[in-house]
DNA sequence: CAAGAATAGTTTGGTACCAAACCAATTGCT
DNA sequence: AGCAATTGGTTTGGTACCAAACTATTCTTG
């Protein structure tokens, strides 16, 4: 259920939204979908700064490098073709970013044996001990910003995001 | 309410959450905030990097141009200040993207007169028009991006993300 | 009204990020 | 086997992005 609201009254929405509406609001444009994925950025970029300022800033890594540390951790050493795909990135940025992890002896790179061109990434023992104290401080970050939400509303937020990520991810 | 789903039946997550789940289930982790908050970035890295292949290259523009454009588009002249914090954007960064936008003639840069330390943009012609065609594209780029979502998920994906974002940034 | 403090924007130095060109190794085809 | 196509990663060239240092202007206060 959407929280009840009064016609007129649109206190609750971001100032944002309602200037929008202001705006726009005689032209045929669908404000549902616009407010739905316009806050998602939002909420992504706003989430990451603050990430970044106070819980990686610490350990001096990236959103970026943090989510590499973060997907070997789960899947142990990874190919780099797939951990560019689990983070989401171009491989040309994944080949510049390991070595940035590799000067600081977070990962380790190695060609595989049986097929040269391919590389085997792994977390060094001091990597896995970062992520290993870092992770439990992120996810209580995480819990703090999804503070407000009850469980069911947690849940309903990620099922809804997994049916936009359908869609995005739909074509490839 | 979130979907039903009998105890061992998985299908529905993500293969990320599915394995996340099965490597870290034992631990002492919030689980729904951690599937919430990283759908979050999962959602709008998808969208931002479908949106600038299939709305956005044919303009020539990034994302972060984009919402520049918008943003004036909306609201009008603004300073730079102001443009910065409605584009989540450092003051610095803003500084070099206005540069790029103005040596393509979209926008303008023009000193206040009662205070010559301000500066404000302003669309010009051309960029009006560009983001007067370009915007509709986009809005029906969100739709599709929350297809599958009736007007009650939306709004209600809208709220949950709101309150996020309120939480993240509650500090500022 | 003249420092000094505060404010607005730009510059600087550095990482992250992408697409496209590139190189090396492997596989497929004849 | 031998050459073409494919595949996996790296390099290249360019933008976006940030924090911190800097410059120019305005405000404050003795």
């Amino acid at each position: 259920m959407t929280t009840e609201n009064s016609p007129s009254d649109d206190s609750w929405l971001l100032d944002a939204e309602r200037d929008v509406q202001a705006r726009l609001g005689d032209r045929p444009l669908d404000f549902a979908s616009l407010d739905a994925i316009s806050n998602i950025y939002r909420a992504a970029g706003s989430i990451r700064s603050e990430a970044e300022r106070e819980v990686l800033a610490e350990y001096g890594l990236s959103f970026g490098g943090f989510t590499i540390l973060w997907v070997l951790w789960v899947w142990d050493e990874m190919e780099t073709a797939q951990l560019a795909e689990q983070c989401s990135l171009a491989k040309g940025t994944l080949t510049g970013m390991l070595t940035t992890l590799e000067k600081r002896g977070l990962v380790t790179r190695s060609r595989v044996a049986t097929d040269k061109r391919r590389v085997v990434v792994d977390l060094t023992a001091e990597g896995r001990t970062m992520i290993d104290t870092l992770f439990p401080k992120f996810n209580a970050f995480e819990s703090e910003m999804s503070a407000g939400l009850n469980i069911d509303e947690k849940k309903e937020l990620a099922r809804l995001l997994r049916l936009v990520i359908g869609n995005a991810t739909k074509a490839r």
